[in-house]
RNA sequence: GGUCCCGUAGUUCAAUGGAUAGAAUAGAAGUUUCCUAAACUUUUGAUGGAGGUUCGAUUCCUCUCGGGACUACCA
């Protein structure tokens, strides 16, 4: 809050010349004053009254009459029960403002952070789910660099495993040679379509495979003694929940005897024995794949610093589960595999290395985060992934320390939460997910529509009405998904898609939009360009004292969004900023070729309200327009 | 079963333990001689339930009812 250390400072000293004592700073609290009440601040009595022996409304009065008397900030005060509501004075305000350009002043600090999101599989293209992961990801870094932090912004690419093989494996068998220039289609895609594509050879071979099991043929002497054996524990099931979970159990089995998966893990062992042609495939595809998110990363407007991929650092885990067990803090199991007991932890025990020695996806964070830490020495970490990997990240943790790396907790998960559907939750195998190109595409679209409606494209040129477009539908889907809260589910209705009244994105682009404009219109008055005035009103009114604190609050907000890692404070903050501008603008004339000082005032007050909506928006990865 | 997250106006979201729980949308009613009406003004309407701690609880604790996630030799 505005004059916070000034105020609880003189709050200190009244306290100790009314009730001789001392107070601890930290107890103080003070909040802005709510909009009912006369005043700017207001300090929270309770708290004093152990000390005061008196009433609240005693206690507040007697510090209330000792500010207005000896406190050099203050005008006025009044008492509401256990309130005191402070109004300091105004040409605190306007001194505060006039000295603002001068003390931009933002932390420095030397803390080293990454950031790690995004974190796609190269087998299918990017969805609603990713980019709620990849704003929050750009929007929590830049809010750390903006708070003084080296952020170093990485991804890691899950670009090798059974999902790329699935993709590899239809190509091979339905492709016909088919490529992002031959299809036209963007080449995630591309891919994306050959996982779907194998995921219904997949099932109706399982189910050929079924039937043929029922009537008595078997491809293999395996699948007969398998296939018989789960049949009986089916027929002595009691239970119907034992009865689906053995009837799970069978299609599982088939759907891992069909040709086309058999072919698709013989394909990763020639993929992990590094054959020629395998990975010429792979390479192939996945370089389709990174040439189609990296359109879709630039229309988002993110980038990374550094990318990882886990086939280069699959591997790196096992060099530490050796080293763990050779600390004796993992044990072997008889079979090989190698565990580590969390139970002391309050977790479980968990598998970190799997019996015939290949990794898992533990052992390969586990790698990944040692390498991090070699590469950039961090003070902090900061994974973000969706929150139904919590216990994996605990899991994390807890194992680095029983390691002994000093830096286990410099790892921080930031969860966030689902995105729902009208329909549910979205699931890739049901085709209810909500493609992030296909959205992207259609809220410009609609923001095209609804300028066209509104007559707004004056003098546009083509060019400049298609940046429009796409600058208000960026920015009213990006502001839609990171207003809320990252933790709460969040829903998201694509059939009414996205607001771009009241509470959005382009509400305050248009805030921003009109600034502009009346600035043009400042310049344009040579009285004022050319004018020796000096920025000096000696009074303003309430309006312009709401916007002033707002613009003055902006290092205040950058610090405490940097330490929530909110990026719904900055939005919040500039949809203030917004809305306190168009109050402002609808009750005083900015530019007043009869008043120029007090046009010269209320014309900067705009141009720092632009700037505070500006880099507000900047962090959050949201373009702002000169004109709309 | 165990662990974790979420329940706030019809709807989508807010609220460091503080005042009469805020916005937005939808509904009702208004405002364009003026720098952008994609705006502004007025109005109707909510903390799942029961206890507890506190001067004071949407917030903390316990129980309960709903919704979800995790509890894989998948990543």
């Amino acid at each position: 809050m505005l004059f916070a250390d000034e105020l609880k400072s003189d709050i200190l000293k009244a306290v100790k010349a009314i009730y001789d004592s001392d107070f601890p700073t930290g107890k103080i609290s003070l909040q802005p004053t709510k909009k009912e009440f006369a005043g700017d601040a207001t300090l929270v009595v309770f708290p004093f009254l152990q000390i005061s022996k008196q009433s609240p409304e005693q206690t507040a009065n007697a510090i209330g009459e000792w500010m207005k008397n000896n406190s050099s900030l203050i005008e006025d005060v009044n008492v509401i029960k256990g309130f005191l509501n402070l109004s300091i004075k105004q040409n605190l305000f306007i001194d505060a403002f006039t000295k603002q350009q001068a003390t931009n002043n933002k932390q420095q600090t030397t803390n080293t952070t990454l950031v790690e999101y995004s974190s796609p599989n190269t087998n299918k293209p990017l969805h609603l789910g990713h980019m709620r992961n990849i704003l929050l990801g750009y929007a929590v870094s830049e809010i750390l660099k903006a708070n003084g932090n080296k952020v170093y912004k990485v991804n890691i690419v899950n670009d090798r495993g059974i999902h790329i093989c699935k993709s590899m494996q239809a190509w091979l068998q339905f492709g016909n040679g088919e490529t992002p220039q031959s299809s036209g289609m963007k080449g995630d895609h591309l891919v994306g379509k050959y996982y779907v594509e194998f995921d219904k050879a997949y099932n109706a071979e399982a189910k050929a495979m079924m039937s043929d099991w029922i009537s008595g043929k078997f491809e293999s002497p395996e699948s007969e003694a398998k296939y018989k054996s789960l049949i009986e524990q089916l027929e002595s099931a009691t239970s119907e929940e034992a009865k689906d979970k053995i009837i799970a159990e069978i299609k599982a089995y088939a759907k891992s005897v069909t040709p086309i998966f058999k072919a698709v893990q013989q394909m990763l062992l020639k993929w992990e024995a590094s054959d020629l042609g395998t990975l010429e495939l792979w390479n192939k595809m996945n370089g389709w794949v990174y040439d189609g998110f990296d359109v879709t990363y630039k229309m988002l407007g993110v980038d990374f610093d550094k990318i990882y991929y886990e086939s280069k650092t699959y591997l790196l885990g096992k060099e530490i589960v050796a080293e763990g067990l050779s600390k004796e803090v993992f044990y072997k199991k008889p079979d090989g595999s190698v565990w580590v007991d969390l139970t002391a932890e309050g977790l479980d025990h968990k598998l970190l290395l799997r019996g015939d020695g290949t990794s898992v996806y533990i052992t390969q964070d586990l790698g990944t985060a040692k390498l991090r830490y070699d590469d950039y020495h961090f003070d902090k970490l900061i994974y973000v992934v969706g929150n139904e990997q919590e216990y994996h990240f605990k899991v994390l943790k807890q194992t680095l320390k029983k390691l002994g790396y000093d830096w286990w907790d410099s790892l921080y998960h930031l969860a966030y939460n689902m995105v729902d559907l009208p329909s549910g939750k979205m699931k890739s195998r049901e085709g209810t997910v909500v493609d992030a190109d296909d959205l992207i595409g259609s809220t410009i679209e609609d923001s095209e529509k609804m300028t066209r409606e509104l007559g707004k494209l004056g003098d546009f040129d083509s060019d400049d009405a298609k940046n429009l477009y796409r600058i208000i539908g960026l920015g009213a889907l990006k502001y839609f998904i990171l207003k809320v809260d990252p933790e709460k589910r969040m829903l998201f209705n694509p059939a009414e898609s996205i607001d771009i009244n009241g509470n959005t994105g382009p509400f305050i682009q248009y805030a921003y939009a009109r600034i502009q404009s009346v600035l043009r219109k400042a310049n344009s008055i040579a009285e004022l360009s050319s004018s020796a005035h000096q920025l000096e009103v000696s009074e303003i009114n309430a309006k312009e004292k709401d916007l002033i604190k707002l613009v003055l609050s902006y290092n205040e907000i950058i610090a405490e969004a940097a330490h929530r890692l909110s990026p719904a404070l900055i939005a919040n903050y500039a949809y203030d900023l917004a809305k306190a501008y168009n109050q402002f603008y609808h009750d005083n004339v900015v530019v007043d070729a009869t008043d120029i000082s007090r046009s010269l005032f209320r014309i900067e007050l705009s141009k720092q309200t632009a700037m505070a909506i500006g880099k507000s928006f900047s962090l959050l990865g949201i373009e702002v327009p000169e004109r709309m």
